[in-house]
DNA sequence: CAAATTTCAGTTCCACTGAGATGG
DNA sequence: CCCATCTCAGTGAAACTGAAATTT
């Protein structure tokens, strides 16, 4: 009778944060099987993104971009070099700087992550509609606006 | 220039995966602060949650209507024995079995994380209306249940 | 025998922290 | 001197894995 155990308690069904936390690992799953299918993760993403849309960079202000600590990034862009997706050198102009650039196959391997994830959006959301998925979209988008702002909620 | 480095890729922006996993990391990190201040922790809150609707379990089921690891239960309901919010005995029909029971001082350590987690919700969703937060835990629940039935998406 | 429960030890992943070196 | 950047080592929570012991 393993199913009949499997109800959870009300007090979890009705909290928001216990219901994001669950989307948060069901999404977390999909994602982690599309893009170890493309030999990549979570990070490489985020950091392809970044280069492509706002160009080469500092550690630092990817790790802003993303939101990614600095450790994580350091490590995640070791891995990009070593597939060739990213390139490091030194600023020129502020030596204590690492200026990463994306590479022609990091571009390639970025639209190719867009069609894996288009996906796995498809997947999740599948039992909602297009109209409803945008006012999820709108909605998760205001709160982390409004918290943004004040991480922290010290303003009441 | 820290705040102009902030500006995240759209690319992440528009994807419900991103908006998800950013505000289950906000959640996160409010629902740990309120919760170290009544010095507990999630897995608590889940399982004194199940133990007070559903009665007395063993830890297996325990860990199905909570979603936790068999191994993480354990670890977990060492630490509420200690502090005296659970008790633990063996099963008179099942000696495979521990049977695990509220105390009075659970269900009242349960009643004040009520509260501190009602707080965490306000403070997550403040910029929404009460009609917006239905609309966002219906929408939730609904991704959930779906994948309830089919984790993986394997049919279709 | 197979199956379920509990426990222990260890792993992985993510996010973070602290320390130290380099450089502005 | 102070600050930003980068790297390295290590911490902690969450989720999981493998294996053994007990009991049904």
């Amino acid at each position: 009778m393993a199913s009949a155990d499997a109800t959870q308690p009300s007090r979890l069904q009705n909290l928001p944060t216990w219901l994001i936390s669950q989307t948060e690992l069901q999404a977390h799953q999909l994602l982690s099987e599309a893009l170890a299918s493309a030999s990549s993760r979570g990070y490489h993403y985020r950091l392809l993104a970044a280069l492509e849309e706002f160009g080469p960079a500092s550690q630092a202000t990817l790790g802003r971009r993303t939101d990614m600590d600095r450790s994580d990034v350091a490590e995640a862009l070791n891995e990009l070099t070593s597939q060739r997706l990213v390139e490091r050198s030194s600023d020129p102009v502020d030596r204590r700087r690492n200026v990463i650039t994306i590479t022609a196959a990091g571009t390639k391997r970025l639209l190719a992550l867009d069609e894996a994830l288009a996906e796995v959006q498809d997947k999740l959301l599948a039992p909602l509609s297009p109209a409803q998925r945008r006012t999820l979209v709108r909605m998760l988008s205001r709160v982390l606006e409004h918290h943004a702002a004040d991480p922290h909620g010290t303003l009441g």
